[in-house]
DNA sequence: AGCTAATTTGCAAGTATTGCTAACTAACAA
DNA sequence: TTGTTAGTTAGCAATACTTGCAAATTAGCT
Protein backbone atom coordinates (compact mmCIF):
# COMPACT_ATOMS: atom_id res chain seq x y z
CA UNK A 1 0.00 0.00 0.00
CA UNK A 2 1.17 3.72 -0.24
CA UNK A 3 2.96 5.37 2.34
CA UNK A 4 1.13 6.94 5.42
CA UNK A 5 1.77 10.15 3.22
CA UNK A 6 0.70 9.33 0.15
CA UNK A 7 -2.50 7.82 1.56
CA UNK A 8 -3.20 10.92 2.94
CA UNK A 9 -2.69 13.11 -0.20
CA UNK A 10 -5.27 10.50 -1.73
CA UNK A 11 -7.64 10.79 1.16
CA UNK A 12 -7.83 14.35 1.32
CA UNK A 13 -8.26 14.03 -3.01
CA UNK A 14 -11.15 11.84 -2.38
CA UNK A 15 -12.87 14.47 0.09
CA UNK A 16 -12.60 11.51 2.85
CA UNK A 17 -11.29 12.77 6.30
CA UNK A 18 -7.62 12.51 7.89
CA UNK A 19 -8.65 11.81 11.47
CA UNK A 20 -6.66 10.86 14.03
CA UNK A 21 -8.08 6.72 13.75
CA UNK A 22 -7.28 6.75 10.42
CA UNK A 23 -3.79 8.16 10.19
CA UNK A 24 -2.94 5.89 13.45
CA UNK A 25 -4.08 2.52 11.14
CA UNK A 26 -1.97 4.16 8.07
CA UNK A 27 1.24 4.28 10.25
CA UNK A 28 0.55 0.50 11.94
CA UNK A 29 -0.30 -0.97 8.90
CA UNK A 30 2.51 0.71 6.67
CA UNK A 31 5.34 -1.76 5.57
CA UNK A 32 3.65 -4.36 8.25
CA UNK A 33 4.68 -7.82 7.26
CA UNK A 34 2.57 -9.24 10.45
CA UNK A 35 -0.69 -9.89 8.22
CA UNK A 36 -2.59 -8.79 10.78
CA UNK A 37 -6.35 -9.52 11.61
CA UNK A 38 -8.59 -6.75 12.67
CA UNK A 39 -8.22 -8.16 16.56
CA UNK A 40 -4.56 -7.65 16.87
CA UNK A 41 -4.54 -4.39 15.08
CA UNK A 42 -7.02 -3.43 17.09
CA UNK A 43 -4.90 -4.28 20.19
CA UNK A 44 -1.73 -2.46 19.13
CA UNK A 45 -3.94 0.64 18.31
CA UNK A 46 -5.12 0.88 21.65
CA UNK A 47 -2.40 0.74 23.00
CA UNK A 48 -1.18 4.05 21.42
CA UNK A 49 -4.62 5.60 20.85
CA UNK A 50 -7.04 3.89 24.02
CA UNK A 51 -11.22 4.30 23.26
CA UNK A 52 -10.29 3.45 19.20
CA UNK A 53 -13.48 1.25 18.46
CA UNK A 54 -12.66 -1.93 17.04
CA UNK A 55 -15.55 -1.24 14.90
CA UNK A 56 -13.64 1.60 13.35
CA UNK A 57 -10.40 -0.70 12.62
CA UNK A 58 -12.71 -2.90 10.67
CA UNK A 59 -14.13 -0.18 8.84
CA UNK A 60 -10.94 1.69 7.77
CA UNK A 61 -9.40 -1.71 7.13
CA UNK A 62 -12.50 -2.45 4.53
CA UNK A 63 -12.13 0.60 2.93
CA UNK A 64 -8.53 0.31 2.20
CA UNK A 65 -9.13 -2.96 0.45
CA UNK A 66 -11.44 -1.54 -1.48
CA UNK A 67 -9.45 1.40 -2.28
CA UNK A 68 -6.86 -1.46 -3.20
CA UNK A 69 -4.60 -0.36 -0.83
CA UNK A 70 -4.71 -3.80 0.82
CA UNK A 71 -4.68 -7.17 0.06
CA UNK A 72 -7.44 -9.58 1.80
CA UNK A 73 -5.26 -13.07 3.10
CA UNK A 74 -7.69 -15.75 3.97
CA UNK A 75 -5.49 -18.48 5.98
CA UNK A 76 -8.35 -21.01 6.81
CA UNK A 77 -8.07 -19.75 10.25
CA UNK A 78 -11.21 -17.99 10.69
CA UNK A 79 -10.07 -14.30 10.41
CA UNK A 80 -9.49 -12.23 7.73
CA UNK A 81 -5.68 -10.95 7.73
CA UNK A 82 -4.96 -7.51 6.26
CA UNK A 83 -1.95 -7.82 3.97
CA UNK A 84 0.00 -4.17 2.50
CA UNK A 85 2.24 -5.86 0.14
CA UNK A 86 0.24 -5.41 -3.29
CA UNK A 87 3.14 -7.27 -5.30
CA UNK A 88 2.19 -10.63 -6.43
CA UNK A 89 3.15 -12.72 -3.73
CA UNK A 90 1.66 -16.03 -1.36
CA UNK A 91 1.48 -17.41 1.64
CA UNK A 92 3.67 -19.59 3.99
CA UNK A 93 1.40 -20.72 7.61
CA UNK A 94 3.13 -22.21 10.16
CA UNK A 95 0.71 -24.83 11.57
CA UNK A 96 2.94 -24.60 14.76
CA UNK A 97 2.83 -21.14 15.79
CA UNK A 98 0.42 -19.61 12.83
CA UNK A 99 2.60 -17.17 11.82
CA UNK A 100 2.16 -15.86 8.16
CA UNK A 101 4.97 -15.25 5.64
CA UNK A 102 4.75 -13.72 2.41
CA UNK A 103 6.29 -15.96 -0.37
CA UNK A 104 6.71 -16.06 -3.56
CA UNK A 105 6.22 -18.93 -6.06
CA UNK A 106 8.15 -19.99 -9.24
CA UNK A 107 4.97 -19.05 -11.30
CA UNK A 108 1.42 -18.11 -10.75
CA UNK A 109 -0.56 -21.71 -11.61
CA UNK A 110 -2.25 -21.71 -14.61
CA UNK A 111 -5.55 -23.64 -14.66
CA UNK A 112 -5.78 -26.16 -17.13
CA UNK A 113 -8.18 -29.46 -17.03
CA UNK A 114 -12.04 -29.10 -16.87
CA UNK A 115 -12.98 -27.36 -20.07
CA UNK A 116 -11.12 -24.75 -18.76
CA UNK A 117 -12.52 -21.22 -20.00
CA UNK A 118 -12.41 -19.59 -16.95
CA UNK A 119 -11.66 -16.10 -16.97
CA UNK A 120 -9.52 -16.50 -13.94
CA UNK A 121 -9.33 -12.67 -12.03
CA UNK A 122 -7.26 -13.68 -9.03
CA UNK A 123 -5.15 -16.48 -7.56
CA UNK A 124 -4.67 -17.44 -3.87
CA UNK A 125 -1.94 -19.96 -2.77
CA UNK A 126 -1.67 -20.61 0.11
CA UNK A 127 1.09 -23.00 1.84
CA UNK A 128 0.46 -24.89 5.35
CA UNK A 129 3.72 -26.40 6.70
CA UNK A 130 6.10 -25.88 9.61
CA UNK A 131 8.27 -22.46 9.43
CA UNK A 132 12.19 -22.45 9.90
CA UNK A 133 12.07 -21.98 13.56
CA UNK A 134 9.09 -24.32 14.12
CA UNK A 135 10.64 -27.08 12.48
CA UNK A 136 13.96 -27.38 14.04
CA UNK A 137 12.32 -27.12 17.31
CA UNK A 138 10.28 -30.20 16.63
CA UNK A 139 12.66 -32.74 18.76
CA UNK A 140 12.60 -30.16 20.79
CA UNK A 141 9.60 -28.36 21.91
CA UNK A 142 6.36 -28.15 20.04
CA UNK A 143 6.94 -24.91 18.72
CA UNK A 144 8.16 -21.57 19.88
CA UNK A 145 5.55 -20.53 20.48
CA UNK A 146 2.83 -21.38 23.39
CA UNK A 147 -0.18 -20.38 21.42
CA UNK A 148 -0.79 -19.87 17.89
CA UNK A 149 -1.48 -16.41 16.79
CA UNK A 150 -4.64 -16.81 16.28
CA UNK A 151 -5.83 -17.55 19.49
CA UNK A 152 -3.91 -14.64 21.40
CA UNK A 153 -7.47 -12.45 20.83
CA UNK A 154 -9.31 -14.91 23.16
CA UNK B 1 -13.50 -40.99 0.00
CA UNK B 2 -14.75 -44.29 0.10
CA UNK B 3 -17.73 -45.83 -1.46
CA UNK B 4 -20.67 -45.61 1.02
CA UNK B 5 -20.21 -49.71 0.91
CA UNK B 6 -16.51 -49.37 2.08
CA UNK B 7 -17.36 -46.86 4.48
CA UNK B 8 -19.22 -48.95 6.10
CA UNK B 9 -16.61 -52.02 6.81
CA UNK B 10 -14.21 -49.22 7.82
CA UNK B 11 -16.87 -47.65 10.38
CA UNK B 12 -17.61 -51.36 11.50
CA UNK B 13 -14.00 -52.02 12.20
CA UNK B 14 -13.49 -48.95 14.19
CA UNK B 15 -16.47 -49.94 16.20
CA UNK B 16 -18.27 -47.14 14.85
CA UNK B 17 -22.01 -47.57 14.49
CA UNK B 18 -23.57 -47.00 10.92
CA UNK B 19 -26.95 -45.21 12.04
CA UNK B 20 -28.98 -43.89 9.27
CA UNK B 21 -27.96 -40.63 9.54
CA UNK B 22 -24.43 -41.79 8.80
CA UNK B 23 -25.47 -43.84 6.14
CA UNK B 24 -28.02 -40.92 4.65
CA UNK B 25 -24.40 -39.10 4.31
CA UNK B 26 -22.24 -41.26 2.74
CA UNK B 27 -24.53 -41.41 0.23
CA UNK B 28 -25.05 -37.72 -0.21
CA UNK B 29 -21.43 -37.36 -0.08
CA UNK B 30 -20.36 -39.62 -2.43
CA UNK B 31 -19.06 -38.36 -5.64
CA UNK B 32 -20.67 -35.15 -4.68
CA UNK B 33 -18.73 -32.20 -6.92
CA UNK B 34 -20.79 -29.60 -5.64
CA UNK B 35 -18.58 -28.66 -2.84
CA UNK B 36 -20.94 -28.68 0.04
CA UNK B 37 -20.86 -27.01 2.74
CA UNK B 38 -22.75 -28.58 5.76
CA UNK B 39 -25.93 -26.38 5.70
CA UNK B 40 -26.65 -27.40 2.25
CA UNK B 41 -26.01 -30.62 2.80
CA UNK B 42 -28.46 -30.55 5.91
CA UNK B 43 -31.11 -29.44 3.74
CA UNK B 44 -30.41 -31.89 1.21
CA UNK B 45 -30.32 -34.52 3.90
CA UNK B 46 -33.41 -32.84 5.68
CA UNK B 47 -35.52 -33.93 2.35
CA UNK B 48 -34.88 -37.10 2.77
CA UNK B 49 -34.56 -37.60 6.64
CA UNK B 50 -36.88 -35.04 8.17
CA UNK B 51 -36.00 -34.12 11.44
CA UNK B 52 -31.97 -34.54 11.18
CA UNK B 53 -30.10 -32.58 13.20
CA UNK B 54 -27.77 -29.59 11.30
CA UNK B 55 -25.76 -30.58 14.46
CA UNK B 56 -25.26 -34.42 12.87
CA UNK B 57 -24.25 -33.46 10.27
CA UNK B 58 -21.04 -30.97 11.52
CA UNK B 59 -20.58 -34.14 13.58
CA UNK B 60 -20.18 -36.29 10.83
CA UNK B 61 -18.27 -34.31 8.23
CA UNK B 62 -16.04 -33.93 11.07
CA UNK B 63 -15.76 -37.02 11.37
CA UNK B 64 -15.14 -37.62 8.27
CA UNK B 65 -12.49 -35.50 7.33
CA UNK B 66 -10.75 -36.47 10.35
CA UNK B 67 -10.48 -40.18 9.27
CA UNK B 68 -9.06 -38.62 5.31
CA UNK B 69 -11.96 -39.15 3.46
CA UNK B 70 -13.24 -35.78 3.13
CA UNK B 71 -10.86 -32.75 2.31
CA UNK B 72 -11.71 -29.49 4.01
CA UNK B 73 -12.26 -26.90 1.65
CA UNK B 74 -11.60 -23.00 2.84
CA UNK B 75 -12.74 -20.73 -0.41
CA UNK B 76 -12.80 -17.62 1.89
CA UNK B 77 -17.09 -17.11 2.12
CA UNK B 78 -17.48 -17.97 4.95
CA UNK B 79 -18.72 -21.71 5.17
CA UNK B 80 -16.11 -24.52 5.16
CA UNK B 81 -16.69 -26.70 1.90
CA UNK B 82 -16.20 -30.71 2.29
CA UNK B 83 -14.89 -32.09 -0.69
CA UNK B 84 -14.89 -36.26 -1.28
CA UNK B 85 -12.28 -36.20 -4.13
CA UNK B 86 -9.33 -36.39 -2.03
CA UNK B 87 -6.86 -36.60 -5.42
CA UNK B 88 -4.39 -33.82 -5.73
CA UNK B 89 -6.71 -30.66 -6.70
CA UNK B 90 -7.41 -27.31 -6.77
CA UNK B 91 -10.27 -24.71 -7.02
CA UNK B 92 -12.04 -22.34 -8.83
CA UNK B 93 -14.94 -19.94 -7.85
CA UNK B 94 -17.34 -18.35 -9.46
CA UNK B 95 -17.54 -14.73 -8.05
CA UNK B 96 -20.58 -14.45 -9.64
CA UNK B 97 -22.55 -17.42 -9.06
CA UNK B 98 -20.38 -18.73 -6.05
CA UNK B 99 -19.98 -21.82 -7.86
CA UNK B 100 -16.93 -24.12 -7.02
CA UNK B 101 -15.58 -26.54 -9.53
CA UNK B 102 -12.45 -29.03 -9.10
CA UNK B 103 -9.21 -28.11 -11.48
CA UNK B 104 -5.94 -29.20 -11.96
CA UNK B 105 -3.00 -27.47 -12.38
CA UNK B 106 0.21 -27.80 -14.44
CA UNK B 107 2.03 -28.71 -11.45
CA UNK B 108 1.50 -27.31 -7.49
CA UNK B 109 3.41 -24.62 -6.75
CA UNK B 110 7.03 -24.63 -5.24
CA UNK B 111 8.19 -22.11 -2.69
CA UNK B 112 11.27 -19.65 -3.39
CA UNK B 113 12.01 -16.95 -2.03
CA UNK B 114 12.03 -15.67 1.63
CA UNK B 115 14.63 -18.05 3.00
CA UNK B 116 12.98 -21.05 2.00
CA UNK B 117 13.33 -24.02 3.91
CA UNK B 118 9.89 -24.17 4.83
CA UNK B 119 8.25 -27.79 5.70
CA UNK B 120 5.54 -27.86 3.31
CA UNK B 121 2.84 -30.15 4.46
CA UNK B 122 -0.19 -28.81 2.22
CA UNK B 123 -0.75 -26.26 -0.55
CA UNK B 124 -4.15 -24.91 -1.49
CA UNK B 125 -4.90 -22.94 -4.40
CA UNK B 126 -8.29 -21.12 -4.94
CA UNK B 127 -8.97 -19.02 -8.30
CA UNK B 128 -11.19 -16.33 -8.13
CA UNK B 129 -13.47 -15.46 -11.47
CA UNK B 130 -16.09 -16.51 -13.83
CA UNK B 131 -17.08 -19.57 -14.55
CA UNK B 132 -17.98 -20.58 -18.45
CA UNK B 133 -21.22 -20.07 -17.97
CA UNK B 134 -20.93 -16.24 -16.46
CA UNK B 135 -18.67 -15.08 -18.10
CA UNK B 136 -20.56 -16.02 -21.25
CA UNK B 137 -23.58 -13.99 -19.37
CA UNK B 138 -21.62 -11.09 -18.48
CA UNK B 139 -23.55 -9.06 -21.37
CA UNK B 140 -26.69 -10.37 -21.05
CA UNK B 141 -27.69 -10.73 -16.99
CA UNK B 142 -25.77 -10.46 -13.89
CA UNK B 143 -25.02 -13.87 -13.51
CA UNK B 144 -27.16 -17.01 -14.33
CA UNK B 145 -28.32 -17.82 -10.54
CA UNK B 146 -30.04 -15.30 -9.13
CA UNK B 147 -28.06 -15.38 -5.78
CA UNK B 148 -24.58 -17.08 -4.94
CA UNK B 149 -25.00 -20.62 -3.57
CA UNK B 150 -24.10 -19.24 -0.40
CA UNK B 151 -26.48 -16.98 0.49
CA UNK B 152 -28.68 -19.88 -0.55
CA UNK B 153 -28.79 -20.99 3.31
CA UNK B 154 -30.24 -17.44 5.22
C1' DA C 1 -34.98 -58.89 25.44
C1' DG C 2 -31.35 -56.37 27.82
C1' DC C 3 -27.12 -53.80 28.22
C1' DT C 4 -24.09 -50.14 27.21
C1' DA C 5 -21.13 -47.32 24.77
C1' DA C 6 -21.74 -44.67 20.83
C1' DT C 7 -24.65 -41.28 18.67
C1' DT C 8 -28.04 -37.87 17.90
C1' DT C 9 -30.26 -33.64 19.22
C1' DG C 10 -31.45 -29.16 20.82
C1' DC C 11 -29.77 -25.36 22.72
C1' DA C 12 -26.49 -22.29 24.60
C1' DA C 13 -22.29 -20.17 23.74
C1' DG C 14 -18.24 -18.51 21.01
C1' DT C 15 -15.95 -16.14 17.29
C1' DA C 16 -15.72 -12.96 13.48
C1' DT C 17 -17.93 -9.40 11.16
C1' DT C 18 -21.46 -6.15 9.67
C1' DG C 19 -25.77 -3.03 10.07
C1' DC C 20 -27.65 0.76 12.21
C1' DT C 21 -27.68 5.14 14.34
C1' DA C 22 -26.67 8.78 17.47
C1' DA C 23 -22.90 11.62 18.74
C1' DC C 24 -18.79 13.67 17.09
C1' DT C 25 -15.45 16.25 14.23
C1' DA C 26 -12.36 17.42 10.16
C1' DA C 27 -12.43 20.52 6.55
C1' DC C 28 -14.05 24.37 4.39
C1' DA C 29 -16.44 28.94 4.31
C1' DA C 30 -17.68 33.27 6.14
C1' DT D 1 -12.59 32.41 15.24
C1' DT D 2 -16.94 30.58 14.57
C1' DG D 3 -20.41 28.12 11.92
C1' DT D 4 -21.85 24.48 8.95
C1' DT D 5 -22.14 19.99 7.40
C1' DA D 6 -20.85 15.84 5.23
C1' DG D 7 -18.00 12.33 6.58
C1' DT D 8 -16.67 9.45 10.77
C1' DT D 9 -16.56 7.10 14.94
C1' DA D 10 -18.26 4.14 18.43
C1' DG D 11 -21.38 1.14 20.68
C1' DC D 12 -24.48 -2.22 20.46
C1' DA D 13 -27.50 -5.36 18.29
C1' DA D 14 -27.68 -8.80 14.97
C1' DT D 15 -26.02 -12.27 11.71
C1' DA D 16 -23.43 -16.32 10.16
C1' DC D 17 -20.96 -20.38 11.06
C1' DT D 18 -19.49 -23.70 14.26
C1' DT D 19 -18.72 -26.07 18.60
C1' DG D 20 -19.57 -27.48 23.66
C1' DC D 21 -22.59 -29.68 26.62
C1' DA D 22 -25.95 -32.81 28.59
C1' DA D 23 -29.95 -35.47 28.10
C1' DA D 24 -32.39 -38.73 25.35
C1' DT D 25 -31.90 -42.31 21.98
C1' DT D 26 -30.21 -46.37 19.65
C1' DA D 27 -26.96 -49.73 17.09
C1' DG D 28 -24.76 -53.78 17.92
C1' DC D 29 -23.60 -57.36 20.93
C1' DT D 30 -24.84 -60.99 24.47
Amino acid sequence: MHSPTQLAQIFREKQLKLTPQRQLLFGLLHENKAHPSAESLFEVASKQMPGISLRTVYQTLGELAEMGELQLVDVGDGAKRFDPNMGEHHHFVCESCGSIHDVEISSTPKIRGEGAGYEVNDVGVVFHGKCTRCGESTKRSPGHQAKKQVAKTK
